[in-house]
DNA sequence: CTACGAATTCAAGTCAGCTTGAGGTCAAGC
DNA sequence: GCTTGACCTCAAGCTGACTTGAATTCGTAG
């Protein structure tokens, strides 16, 4: 089984072909060929979805994460680009370790409001100050 | 000073008024009252939208968010609920600390095709199996 | 007391990321 | 060789998160 088919690949990545479809029309992966109708793809892809998964999951856009590997699969960019992402991930790993311990605080500690509880405004105000960090003209935060 | 109005509120988190009337149609947020026409919030809303960009970090919807306070502005959740929330955010910050590490690798490894990269590969397929783990009906990832 | 500037409302527009539907096409099983 | 079911294309629709624009209302400075 060297070819996967969109249904395989549906099932191994647990998305739905029509996302499939439009990742490709996007340009986020390729498929190999047809059956028919019915595209294929080599085993590699489940691997790029993974990549484009994780990609999601730290808030770039599908275009961006597109950009991320050249036209060749290949993740081309350079050096420096890709220290200044990975920082950029290490800053956001931070804020979600923030919340999470803000979170665990609220579930056990008994104090009536938690926004006026010392520990809890603490926990919060280390999230970054980054309200300067405007992302493009007009978009959402975050991610 | 005791009351900020919109336009502080909006320097202090650098989010435009248009978003924060956003949020407060929502019920993310609340104006204490007016001064004339001007909305005027207490400077806890500061510290609101803080937990408000770290919910949006995370990836929760801004509706998600708007059910973790009650209406009374507190987080109003069940001990377990929030531990599970904990949970998913280890999970998700596990998950970005695989990206960053395999970002990290590709700034360094000299390897011609990072895709055929065994360390590469490796880091990546570190990533959790989550496949199953579908959201409400139909939506985005992460984000 | 008039002019100004900043905030207001409300409806409509925008963008990303998908999903849905209509109408058509294969390849495989019977 | 015909039916069936999964896939195809293409256009249109939808949701979330905001932004924009027109018409209006105030408080404050002069």
């Amino acid at each position: 089984m060297k070819v996967l088919d969109i249904a395989d690949v549906a099932e191994g990545s647990g998305l739905p072909p029509s996302t499939l479809r439009y990742y490709e029309e996007l340009g986020l992966i390729s498929s190999i060929g047809r059956h028919g109708l019915r595209r294929q793809y080599e085993p590699e892809t489940l691997m790029k979805l993974s990549l484009i998964a994780l990609g999601k999951a730290a808030g770039y856009s599908l275009v961006e994460i597109a950009g991320m590997f050249g036209k060749t699969g290949e993740p081309e960019l350079s050096r420096p680009d890709l220290h200044a992402r990975a920082d950029r991930l290490e800053h956001q790993i931070r804020e979600l370790t923030v919340l999470k311990n803000a979170i665990r605080h609220v579930a056990e500690c008994p104090a009536p409001s938690h926004m006026e509880c010392p520990t809890f405004r603490r926990l919060i105000s280390l999230a970054g100050k980054r309200q300067l960090a405007r992302r493009n003209t007009g978009r959402r935060g975050s991610r």
